[in-house]
DNA sequence: CGAACACTTGACGGACTTCAAAAAGCGTGG
DNA sequence: CCACGCTTTTTGAAGTCCGTCAAGTGTTCG
């Protein structure tokens, strides 16, 4: 075990040999293997930007990794223009966004997809959004047909988590 | 329209203003959402190692986008380390793995994302391979049960496709 | 006002899950 | 080498969730 979910983020592994796989559960306990890492292979660049690591590492096969502290990382990169590290910056962001997106259309069922992806475009301070997508491009995103998006927004609806009125959808806030 | 997956990959994108998707689609016409792009968002980072978009990128909402061309992208990276530059290729490499992932686990049905994890551990050379993960971890990575793995492996066999001889498997040379 | 499009709803079938039990691998010690 | 116990894998039967097909009901905009 490399590291685990929520560990103190201090390090960035670069994998030399073996095999090993990141994995990140939900708080429920559903676990889901995020993706496999193979010699090459980067894993917990989410150091430099969080203070927490995103998944747990496991070797699946006895395994060489090169660890490389973040104030080293960050010392390579200091000579360097600014934007150079914006730009890894931006990328481990980018990385911790699809490692989310995998959690989603993983292990979620239908509703909690709708729900997460809802949340996610009107957020959940209680405003009026107007969807900037259709129930056939949400459905696309989650992994869905429209007809089950349209059912799962039906039921959220009666359940009183949110409101729509046309296009536009709301989530009362929750206190 | 931003982009088209498959258009010759020159420049990098930051998002603004708006809100866009990146899709991906499969030779066969399956399209699957990959993510949604907000202000502050990269995206064709792939760019930066590839000749070719991975994914279509769509503004939902008028949207505005700085475009920044890589060879600038590049030149602003060149004063630095080699390493600087090595990251953010691994980075980037890093996305585009998970982006694949998250085709797997979306729109493909359980025998073929069987298939796919099973060919990218044993490779196609036609080598005896022996797995490191068992049929529960199979499952956790491609978000299926162990039951269903397990299945889609004898159907595979019977198939023709691999065989097996323990936690060993192999897929005959396809000539 | 009407046509095109988006959304909802229902009935049915199929793919995958769940629960349960049998079979096969695999290491240990006699 | 074989017997034993453990874990992993396979197999079966039943149930559920979601997809497909097909109407029907909004909504939007010319």
């Amino acid at each position: 075990m490399l590291h685990l979910q929520g560990d103190a983020a201090t390090a960035v592994f670069l994998v030399i040999e073996g095999t090993l796989i990141e994995t990140s559960s939900t708080e429920d306990g559903r676990t889901q293997g995020i993706r496999l890492l193979q010699p090459g292979d980067l894993t917990g660049a989410e150091a430099m930007i969080s203070d927490q690591y995103q998944c747990s590492v496991e070797a699946l096969t006895p395994a060489r990794v090169c660890r490389v502290p973040v104030s080293e990382a960050e010392a390579r990169l200091e000579g360097t223009s600014s934007q150079g590290v914006a730009l890894c910056r931006a990328l481990t962001g980018e990385l911790m966004d699809l490692r989310q997106r995998i959690m989603t259309v993983g292990p979620m069922p239908a509703q909690e997809r709708v729900e997460a992806v809802l949340r996610k475009l009107a957020g959940d301070g209680g405003e009026w959004v107007r969807l900037p997508l259709n129930r056939r491009e949400l459905g696309e995103l989650l992994a869905l047909t429209q007809e089950t998006v349209s059912r799962c927004v039906q039921r959220l609806k009666r359940a009183g988590v949110l409101q729509t009125q046309g296009r536009r959808i709301r989530f009362p806030a929750s206190a």
